[in-house]
DNA sequence: TTGTAAGCGTTATCAT
DNA sequence: ATGATAACGCTTACAA
């Protein structure tokens, strides 16, 4: 039996409540909110918590209440405005929910054990496509988002297929014949729909898409492409990127080789970085709605471990294209550099 | 007296150890890796453990040895590739340390109630500089970084006032006369840094420096700097910025309406962001080690939870400049975009 | 309105 | 090598 409970070092529930000459039933009380306390009581445990310094044991309190009010977040990394603005409409909605946010990046390094590890800290987990993978056993409600999902498991992503045949199309529709897509269609699967739509703006016209051109998404991975342009390795007069990065290189070092974006060659790429508005031409791009499928994945976790069923049917978000010089596009092609000359094929958001 | 403690419905280690016909103490050894089990009783946890699909409760866990083994860390938002790479360095120090990660995210809601919450489910925590005032009573080790810290609060940061100093002095020996900084010194720690290396520069020339013209962080609000530029209601052949986002602005701007960068005004900032190398001209701006700023706070949070005493003195870490064209040097002018012609004033590190 | 006490699911100390 | 069992610090019936 014990006696006073605060036989540690640490100053726990049992000080706060010895000073305030109270229970430690009626300290959790008003730090709680909850059951009905008197007002010197609650004066008293006020009072002993400031003087005391007391921080809670969130452990102790989890243990108690089996919740750890806080959701896992697994990404790959952190470069570009993607994932951070995944991460931020995933945090701020989870703040809003009053859960916190446990972070987990990819890297290199094997997700085995840290991932584990996370889900024995929180309630849920939202876990990113292209990792989706590494889910362990599934005992914890998760989601998976921007990418496919095992069977079972619940999937939000942003529409691509769709986009990326209206973004062909428009090049299509430009003039161009020699179209190559550039991206990893074995690395994600949001690259895979993209090549799909890809292919079907072919099929609409009765043409044959080429094979993809696979590179990593990384700046580096374009500048390779365009050295193979350059050479004569590789023969195109427009270019679907799997990304504003890999886009941006190639246009760089094309147009540093005397080319010319986008007479010679169109470029277009996916996800409207910053820099897509200041290049000249602009970059013509696609917009995909990251900060909302971030809070969309905090709602779903919310809701699937309130108990509500998993869903069935993939939660597809619709994303816009952003027309700007670099497919050829006159109107935008003469305006200087810096201005944010562009067209919406949709109604654009409001800006965060 | 608790008989088999598996009382509730989840899966604890009573579940594993009841299947595995053993006792729980056995479980937690081979979980642990901890004590000497046999063979055979190893192999009998495991498999309860893959058959009943267990996942430890970590909030157990963590009352028991009366650790999280987690450290938090407090950012005031994502935009841009500065908070992203502190973040990224954090995390990835953090988990070589196999410590997990808490992320709270400023934004415009009230900290205080989010901050506590955060202090109950951690070691120790990781505050961004001007968040610092949110810090409540201190309980928790913790560090504060890129700002300043209240006394006795260990604070980590990226040198500001030298490089400040070495950037302004460069734009004076290029011959311009009537510099601006552009930023607001009230609203960060480093921004007010800055300004102090703007004026010690000034100082060293017998010259004095023009009072800061304050505005926010973004885009938007370079915007509006460069207007007033425009209409006369400021003068200046040189705008020193606070961060990269607002000098591109500026720049944009400027160019848009007929100006020449670096020619009539030459534009510098901080950060060295993507857009930085892609605009023309090039962007003269200031690396900092922003990565191993966050590793660094990981790294001081370990020790300080072991027992390691707060240094007294600020842990600084070094910066670069990166000259590129408009701050107008000539051999960076000409290059055509895309082109990362760049000159280092120190060693540049390797990329990640 | 307040206090008592029974969990919550681990770890770790003793015995055995 | 293994098993009881006492913490760990909190929440929450249930009593008073």
């Amino acid at each position: 039996m014990r006696v006073s409970g605060n036989t540690g070092r640490g100053v726990t529930i049992y000080s706060v409540a010895e000073r305030a000459g109270v229970s430690i039933a009626t300290v959790s009380r008003v730090l709680q909110d909850s059951g009905v306390v008197s007002a010197r009581a609650r004066r008293q445990v006020l009072e002993a918590v400031e003087e005391l310094d007391y921080v809670p044991s969130g452990a102790a309190r989890s243990l108690a209440v089996r919740q750890h009010d806080t959701y896992g977040l697994v990404l790959p990394e952190l470069s570009g405005p993607y994932y951070s603005e995944l991460l931020v409409g995933f945090e701020t909605r989870a703040g809003e929910l009053g859960r916190g946010v446990m972070l987990l990046l990819g890297g290199a390094r094997d997700l085995a054990k840290p991932f584990s590890t996370l889900a024995s800290r929180v309630d849920a987990i939202c876990v990113f496509g292209g990792l989706a993978a590494h889910i362990g056993r599934g005992t914890r409600p998760i989601v998976v988002v921007a990418g496919g999902a095992p069977p079972g498991v619940e999937a939000i992503t942003a529409e691509n297929v769709d986009s990326a045949d209206e973004l062909t199309e428009h090049l299509l529709a430009h003039g161009r014949t020699r179209l190559l897509f550039v991206g990893d269609t074995t690395a994600a699967p949001d690259v895979l729909e993209r090549y799909e739509g890809f292919t079907r703006a072919h099929e609409n016209r009765g043409l044959r898409a080429a094979e993809p051109v696979h590179v990593e998404f990384r700046e580096r991975d374009g500048i390779v492409v365009a050295e193979r342009l350059l050479a004569g390795d590789l023969a195109a007069d427009g270019l679907v990127c799997c990304n504003d990065e890999v886009a941006l290189a190639i246009m760089a070092r094309l147009t540093d080789a005397g080319m010319d974006v986008p007479d010679d060659v169109a470029v277009v790429g996916w996800d409207d970085v910053m820099t897509a508005r200041y290049v000249r031409p602009g970059l013509t791009t696609v917009r995909q709605p990251v900060h909302q499928l971030g809070a969309r994945a905090a709602d779903r976790l919310h809701e699937l471990v309130g108990g509500a069923p998993p869903r069935a049917t993939r939660n597809v978000l619709p994303t816009e294209l952003v027309l700007r010089g670099s497919c050829g596009c006159e109107e935008h092609a003469a305006r200087p550099q810096g201005a944010t000359s562009q067209t919406y094929l949709s109604t654009p958001p409001p800006r965060k």
